[in-house]
DNA sequence: ATAAAATATTAGGTTTGCCTAATAAATATA
DNA sequence: TATATTTATTAGGCAAACCTAATATTTTAT
């Protein structure tokens, strides 16, 4: 069983989250951006883990999890999922609160620990923020979500999660009322700057497009 | 709020917990061998704690906290206690299984986090192995105990804590069903080998010094 | 009081993960 | 297609925590 560093681990989650995005190569300078450091460090990095055999990288051509790099990934968003999860549902935290703690504590070497934490809150299948918790063996449960920037006018549905879940942006939901399993309708989208008219908790509310592509819908069938 | 790393931190809780045996300065070898590391390691960090204004330091004499040192040991033995009695609580983890993991945990930086652990554990004074747990602001509620090998003949009590606390001498005493909270009852010491006669569990019990050395009691008054 | 033994410090390296500045390659633009 | 711009890599350094080997100091034993 080989152990990876903290480091380590952040970027191969990086990797993978921008891989849900699109599906080129991972991008030297995005993996900087969302790690906090510099290109130049990054190119050492993927080196390092291009050589450890946990992802394909062609120079210039950015970065891709192997098999054995996404099964890796799995167990690091796996820990961080069920910890924001165990963080809210235990702890009182709030979600716009879970996040950077949970960046700490997906790196605790223990099978054991994360094992109880998953029996303690019944297996979840999904995060506070709607992010789907991969299980023991790196399965996620596919969600049925679409953009709510997305869908057509008359579309009606439920919150199911948000794509950005910076604190900033959880916080404006929360002073909107808006948290996941919240029903909404869509009257109608504005040509010019495509915000949305919207009816959310019974009430009309206009969300300006950056929202409405950052909040994941279920339609209602 | 000055933020310490992971291995000053482990330095401090060290220099602490060798502190509360000896009273002379905590010597450069103890430390290296609690820490797992070499001499040479030791003396670079102690100097670095003392610039820091952490630890009194003269050279060949070794450490001892100041009072901000103490102040910031104290908040990291309090994680570390916290963290074990949350395991066993919460997680159902055995006594002498959870030293290794909470010696991870103990870094999480989050104030938040080690309150909501503290008020879900109903502000435990002692951790699983019968350790006080400093509250917030490093209080210790001062436990009356002697060691099971400082007895005189005859004495009765309970066992009230562990001063080893490695997984080997804690699967000892599951073996002999003795938990914290034990009756003892004290019958002899053997001239040669000071190994001692109790009664414990109802039940005749031979231990070798080592072991009575290792167990602390309170004493029926 | 001296010599031997035990402890501690210093000198000089290594590894990991970062950085800036210089260069190279890929992509966009004219 | 040639040039400009953007993106990525390489070169050369730095700080934190380790290490081994050499040296210094203290402690113990003669
Ligand atoms: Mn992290
Ligand atoms: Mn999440
Ligand atoms: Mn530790
Ligand atoms: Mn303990």
């Amino acid at each position: 069983m080989i152990m990876f560093t903290t480091s380590e681990e952040n970027y191969l989650k990086a990797i993978y989250n921008l891989q849900q995005e699109e599906d080129s190569g991972v991008s030297t300078s995005s993996l900087a951006e969302i790690l906090n450091t510099k290109a130049a460090s990054v190119t050492e990095m993927v080196k390092k883990l291009a050589d450890k055999k946990l992802v394909h990288y062609k120079k210039y051509y950015g970065a891709e999890l192997t098999n054995t790099g996404m099964k890796q990934a799995l167990t690091v968003v796996r820990k961080h999922r069920l910890w924001e999860t165990f963080l809210v549902q235990h702890l009182g935290f709030q979600w716009d609160e879970v996040h950077e703690v949970a960046e700490q504590l997906e790196h605790i070497k223990s099978e054991q620990l994360i094992e109880a934490i998953d029996k303690l809150l019944g297996y979840p299948t999904q995060d506070p923020h709607g992010d789907p918790i991969p299980d023991k063996n790196g399965n996620l449960k596919h969600k049925n979500q679409q953009l709510l920037s997305d869908m057509e006018i008359g579309s009606t549905g439920i919150i199911v999660g948000v794509k950005d879940s910076s604190p900033t942006f959880l916080q404006y939901l929360d002073k909107e009322k808006i948290t996941l399993g919240t029903a909404y309708k869509l009257y109608s989208k504005e040509e010019f700057d495509h915000a949305l008219e919207l009816e959310i908790n019974g009430k009309p509310l206009r969300v300006s497009h950056k929202i409405a592509s950052n909040l994941f819908v279920e339609e209602k069938s």
